[in-house]
RNA sequence: GCCCCCGUAGUUCAAUGGAUAGAACUGCGGACUUCUAAGCCGUCAAUGUUGGUUCGAUUCCAACCGGGGGCACCA
């Protein structure tokens, strides 16, 4: 990276001048007038020395050297450092880009690391709700952007095979036993049939304690496994939810390694607890077995029932030693999940310190807002009640299908078809990726159904419009060349230098929002260099040179969207 | 009651303690019979309140006001 150049030649300036600093401050500027790197490294010393700062910044850029890639090193202001490149660097910074291809924008920050991601987390026999949706997007762009920076990543998916609501999707299966679908019936009939029956169950749960009371025996029954009928129904829930939580994961591009199921950590959870609680770590209370987070600032937390059940908090503990079980080389685990959960985690991994510290030490739990409706309510669907993410992928889906066909491209049905599902999932992820993860996001469907503007679908038509002006250049025969009539770079050009440390700082802040951000301004010059500048044309030398560019910039916003878990398409 | 998170243009979001707080949507006003108008250009408009720390605070600290979440057998 050619910001580490310049961080290496302002250190030894730093040392020759006298100033014993060598964490290195410098960034990009927020405008372009003040350079293509700005340090405020001489503030920082003047804050110890107690001396003027534009004084030191003076005797700083003294003692740099010359030095081909920089055209001008100024003091600014209150005593900023401003490096400007020269256009050879410049030209240079997009040949190295070009070069490295679909590697330009890795880093080797997390080289040789292996990372853990567990998120998405759905329920079987249950929708597949946004909130789904939101940590599959979050996760798979932070599983993404630790593997750009070279790490082994594992990806983890961890989901409730057990508990009530298995027992209420089960009541409802068996009360509408008739009108099971066949085995034969599209996916999409099984799953909807699935639904109904949990809602019928949850709801009579609620409603009739006689109901209520069944489904607690049930949900035993379901645990002991001593009922061929319940058996059934329960391998069928499990095996339709599965397989279309999977097409779910093909469409929002992600490929788990690792399914841990809660009825498979439930039993080391329970041992766990028992072993700890010998050694004082956990305590009786109430009937209950509990871990007391309030000497530490938190909550107490029960990990076995009164009834001796395995609450989530005892599986969890099951479930983190199974992660490092499985992976003994492993050297982090994040968990992604909602907001919710933050405090919950909080007394985990108190209880963890006690028990293990290396997971302790090593698992960090990221949480995620909610999803809500332009009404700051819950994102509700067009037939009532809360929206699955299914139906708001298809709810998009639907709505880009209608204006590609409203266009005049000549899309094939498939390609279409195709395009308008990855709109869609674009739409989404650009949604929930584009702010910080911790905040709730509002989510206005009309508005993200217009597709304009700071949005997923701008992005890749960016994309699809560069494709179409690489399609004309070959079209007359025009090569891309860096080689003759280069132009003087532009904001474009300077911008595209900052790719690497945007996806590096991305990766390191866990918050993808860096690299939405920073594509999201990329395509925006692109867009606005597009309509000053004529790219294709064969008559006029520096075509060539433009048509290098865009490729560049193609390259860059591929690599980005890629590196966040979004999709591209050739043509829209 | 205790704890956690969040308060930035009319709206939805940005901003690694630094320079003139950056976009999008909306509103208003434009350009274009040339490579994709899901585009481009211009314009109006914002840091909840009061203090503190700092050379410098949207950012850190305190209090208050407002919103969300969590605090025992559900996940």
């Amino acid at each position: 990276m050619i910001s580490d150049e310049i961080k290496k030649i302002l250190a030894s300036a730093c040392k020759r001048a006298g100033f014993g600093i060598t964490a290195s401050t410098l960034k990009k500027p927020d405008i372009s007038a003040h350079g293509d790197y700005s340090s405020n490294i001489a503030l920082a010393v003047a804050g110890i020395e107690k001396t003027n700062p534009r004084l030191i910044a003076e005797r700083i850029v003294e003692c740099i050297s010359k030095n081909g890639i920089l055209s001008k090193v100024e003091v600014a202001s209150a005593g900023y450092i401003n490096f400007y490149l020269s256009d050879e660097a410049i030209y240079e910074e997009l040949g190295r880009a070009e070069g490295l291809s679909d590697k330009w924008g890795a880093g080797k920050s997390l080289h040789g690391n292996r990372m853990m991601f567990e998120y998405t987390d759905p329920n079987p026999f249950k929708a597949f709700h946004v909130g789904h949706l939101m940590s599959n997007a979050i996760g798979e762009a932070l599983a993404r952007l630790a593997e750009w920076q070279g790490a082994h990543v594992i990806r983890a998916n961890y989901q409730g095979d057990v508990g009530l609501h298995v027992g209420k999707a089960i009541y409802g299966m068996l009360s509408a036993k008739s009108g099971i679908p066949a085995e034969t019936a599209a996916l999409l009939d099984k799953i909807g049939w699935l639904q109904e029956c949990y809602v019928f169950g949850a709801q009579s749960y609620e409603n009739d304690p006689s109901v209520k009371h069944k489904i607690d025996v049930l949900n035993k029954t379901v645990f002991d496994k001593t009922d061929p009928e319940v058996n059934k129904m329960y391998s069928l829930g499990r095996e339709w939810s599965l397989a279309n939580f999977e097409e779910i994961y093909r469409v929002l591009g992600t490929k788990f390694d690792y399914y841990f199921f809660e009825s498979e950590v439930a039993e080391k959870g329970i041992t766990l607890v028992d072993e700890y609680k010998e050694k004082g770590v956990f305590v009786d209370s109430e009937g209950a077995v509990i871990f007391d987070g309030e000497p530490y600032g938190l909550h107490k937390r029960v990990f076995i029932t009164s009834n001796g059940l395995p609450t989530y908090e005892a599986k969890d503990l099951g479930l983190n030693v199974t992660k490092f079980e499985k992976e003994p080389e492993l050297q982090k685990s994040v968990i992604v999940t909602g907001a919710e959960q933050d405090e919950y985690f909080k007394v985990l991994f108190k209880a963890f310190e006690f028990i293990d510290k290396r997971i302790s030490d090593n698992t960090v739990h990221v949480g995620h807002g909610l999803m809500l409706g332009a009404d700051k309510k819950k994102v509700s669907s067009r037939r009532g009640g809360a929206a699955s993410g299914e139906e708001l992928l298809l709810d998009l889906k639907v709505s880009a299908l209608k204006k590609i066909l409203a266009g005049k491209k000549e899309l094939s049905e498939n390609e279409a078809e195709d395009t308008a599902e990855k709109i869609a999932t674009g739409a989404i992820k650009y949604v929930v990726l584009k702010q910080n993860i911790g905040k709730n996001i509002v989510f206005d469907e009309d508005l993200a159904l217009s597709f304009e503007g700071d949005s997923g679908p701008y992005l890749q038509y960016t994309c699809a419009r560069i494709n179409s002006i690489l399609s004309a250049a070959e079209a007359v025969g025009l090569e891309a060349s860096i080689e003759r009539t280069k132009e003087p770079p532009t904001e474009l050009e300077r911008y595209l230098i900052h790719f690497e440390n945007a996806l590096l700082l991305a990766s390191i802040k866990l918050s993808p929002n860096y690299v939405t951000t920073y594509i999201v301004e990329l395509a925006r010059l692109f867009n606005s260099y597009y309509a000053s500048h004529h790219i294709v044309d064969a008559h006029k030398p520096e075509s060539a040179y433009r048509l290098y560019l865009a490729k560049i910039v193609l390259l860059t916003l591929k690599n980005g969207l890629k590196a966040l878990g979004i999709p591209t398409v050739e043509r829209m």
